[in-house]
DNA sequence: TTCGTTTTTGCAATGTTATAACATCGCACC
DNA sequence: GGTGCGATGTTATAACATTGCAAAAACGAA
């Protein structure tokens, strides 16, 4: 794969507008033989707009805004293909959509689902894991995919945060 | 801790019988505030007699067998007891419910998910978790509530599955 | 016991999330 | 101009989960 690719260091824009991260990631799906569509593009781009994370159908309201036609298989479809690409995570125990904090997604990654904000981080982080897969092998099991859900209090709502559960994510 | 009643008056599904277990769960509940009524005992006893775990509807249709009045917030009323009181799990990514494997959790786990056969193993181990934990107080969040959901090959599969997914969890 | 409170259950409707099934389009290739 | 194939359009439905209200049961105090 080419070396030019700059992805690690791309920071993300609030607006929304990332043409240029976008157009590379582009050329990251030709490298592996997929495409990314004008649909899935726009999925992308909404998805890294909306870094709190989009539930699928608010994710197809938000298409449908510009495109009228979009319908449920729409939005799953470019999900799956985002997902299989490393662009995109589902985080399961909340049926939420976010796009991969490190554009493509290379490393594991361990996302903290903070239980009083119920805000997702997308964390990098070798060490844990590491450990986590070799305790594993002990018992006979095989790490897979290294892409680990837990709930985690934030650093935001440490001592602030007390009751049960607070609002949900503001987008 | 009292005397096991008949199988005639729980009411068990013969294979799943575990009468004195769940009348010391019930107890477990009572020192909590709680009562382990007979729907809820029922649904806690069909998550026990089927170790790969239930989805809603499929606990749903069993619980339906004895008593055919039962509805999704029957279940759902259920589960989310079971769950409060630790003596069920839910795997976010599956939406399957399984028994705890402790019976009533106490301790933190690792939900293992073989993404081979989809079957759920609960393991108790504690070392990497604190291992996770530390590293994650290093970065200001604090771990919540440690029941973790991986996705692991299991002993069973390895070697054996090569192919992306075989079939499912068999009952 | 009787009353009032709380918890649990019954029930209907609805809301939310995800996929099946099949038709169609566009384009590369021959 | 036919064929293959990936992507998309379209309709319908499956699968999962909750809301809201009222009736019943359990529980404790008067
Ligand atoms: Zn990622
Ligand atoms: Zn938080
Ligand atoms: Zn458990
Ligand atoms: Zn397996």
């Amino acid at each position: 794969m080419p070396a030019s690719l700059s992805l690690a260091e791309t920071g993300l824009c609030p607006s929304g507008a990332e043409p240029a991260l976008l157009d590379e990631l582009a050329l990251w799906c030709r490298e592996r033989g997929a495409s990314l569509t004008p649909i899935r593009r726009r999925a992308l781009a909404l998805l890294r707009a909306h870094p709190g994370g989009l539930k699928a159908y608010e994710l197809l309201a938000l298409m449908q805004a510009e495109q009228p036609n979009a319908s449920p298989p729409t939005v799953y479809r470019a999900l799956d293909f985002l997902i299989e690409q490393g662009l995109a995570h589902k985080i399961g125990r909340m049926n939420l959509f976010v796009a991969c904090a490190q554009a493509a997604h290379r490393q594991p990654s361990l996302f903290l689902i903070c239980p009083s904000c119920n805000r997702v981080t997308e964390l990098q982080q070798g060490g844990a894991l590491e450990a986590l897969a070799q305790a594993l092998a002990a018992e006979g099991h095989e790490l897979d995919q290294p892409e680990v859900e837990i709930s985690a209090i934030c650093p935001a709502c440490r001592g602030k945060c007390k009751g049960p559960a607070g609002p949900a994510r503001e987008d």
